[in-house]
DNA sequence: ACCGTATCAACTA
DNA sequence: TAGTTGATACGGT
């Protein structure tokens, strides 16, 4: 996993754009399972945080990480909450409501 | 449903 | 080092 070489990610950035990026298609998962899985359970502001500044925005499926109540969060990729959105119902990860 | 507080990491001065 | 911010979560009202 080099792809986050050049970049300057602290460990924690890393752990979470790992786990991020593992994330199953068609498969979801809550900032608070991310945050749980990336080492740092509780911090899952931290882990926007993280997903914030991600540089590899395209790259990295950051639309798959959503709210606890299954809402859609915010997104800093191109389109925005549309965008993720439009993804996620297209991959059935959540209901279109 | 709405508001306030809790919690964690990164950023900036 | 201290203060502020941010893609949240949870409980009380």
């Amino acid at each position: 996993m080099k792809m986050l070489e050049g970049y300057k990610l602290t460990g924690f950035q890393k752990e979470v754009l790992f786990v991020t990026a593992g994330i199953g298609k068609g498969k979801t998962l809550t900032y608070k399972q991310v945050a749980e899985k990336a080492g740092r359970a509780g911090a899952y502001r931290a882990v926007g945080s993280a997903l914030n500044k991600n540089p590899l925005a395209p790259i990295i499926p950051c639309h798959r990480v959503i709210r606890s109540e299954g809402d859609i969060g915010n997104y800093s990729g191109r389109g925005g909450r549309a965008r993720k959105r439009a993804m996620l119902i297209g991959e059935r990860a959540i209901s279109e409501y």
